[in-house]
DNA sequence: GACTGATATAATGACATAGTTATATGGTTG
DNA sequence: CAACCATATAACTATGTCATTATATCAGTC
């Protein structure tokens, strides 16, 4: 499964974003998903796993998951060609607001927050 | 099917590709994937329109398609809280080539191209 | 070395997805 | 309005995904 797949999973991602935050153990990330069993669980980061998402180390008897890069850095490298479109849609909505009433300092304090 | 989901299919990925160099009938869409049916690509389409990634607009009898940013920018927010982790790991790269033989430049230029 | 705790794998079932063929819709043209 | 072209929907099938229960693995402890 590759990282597009292994992202379109909601359980998934929110495990992603818990170990955004720190690094866990396999229990801590399952008992923080009430709605999923230990096998579900160890499912899923299997699943993350293989796909270059997160990595693990074993520390005593535990499992310690934590981010990787690698896959995530491939699904923002395929993104970055479409970034240019909301930026232009930006840049439509600038030219829009200094053709009309607001001054430009206006325009820009619009631009920046949206 | 949201945009995570319709983002997991490989020949939808493509047609976004293909969408982000300019807009593009159905058929032309169609045409460009031999290996899926006419009925096959118009289900496609109709996730990625309803994953909010493109639009459609009536054109004579054909459907013209055209990428719609704020499904991508849903996606790409998301990724955002990420992108310091490989920045961070450029850092620790930038660090570790500074304490060793190269020099400043050779290091800036190394971080800068990857 | 049996027992326990932490985690992974196996087997299975329900449901979703993607592809196929056949058919419908809807605009365009003679 | 009949025939045609572009595209969408329906019905169906094959395959995949996710969740579940039962079981295995494996390290640490008594």
């Amino acid at each position: 499964m590759d990282a597009f797949e292994a992202l379109a999973d909601p359980t998934r991602r929110q495990v992603l974003d818990l170990l955004s935050r720190r690094e866990r153990t396999a229990g801590e990330l399952g008992r923080g998903f009430p709605s999923v069993s230990q096998p579900g669980m160890s499912r899923h980061l299997r699943v993350l796993r293989e796909a270059g998402l997160v990595r693990v180390r074993r520390e005593r008897s535990y499992r310690i998951y934590s981010i990787r890069s690698d896959g995530l850095a491939g699904v923002d490298a395929w993104m970055r060609k479409y970034r240019e479109f909301w930026k232009q849609e930006l840049d439509s909505l600038e030219r829009y607001l200094d053709g009309s009433g607001l001054s430009t300092a206006e325009s820009r304090r619009t631009r920046r927050h949206r």
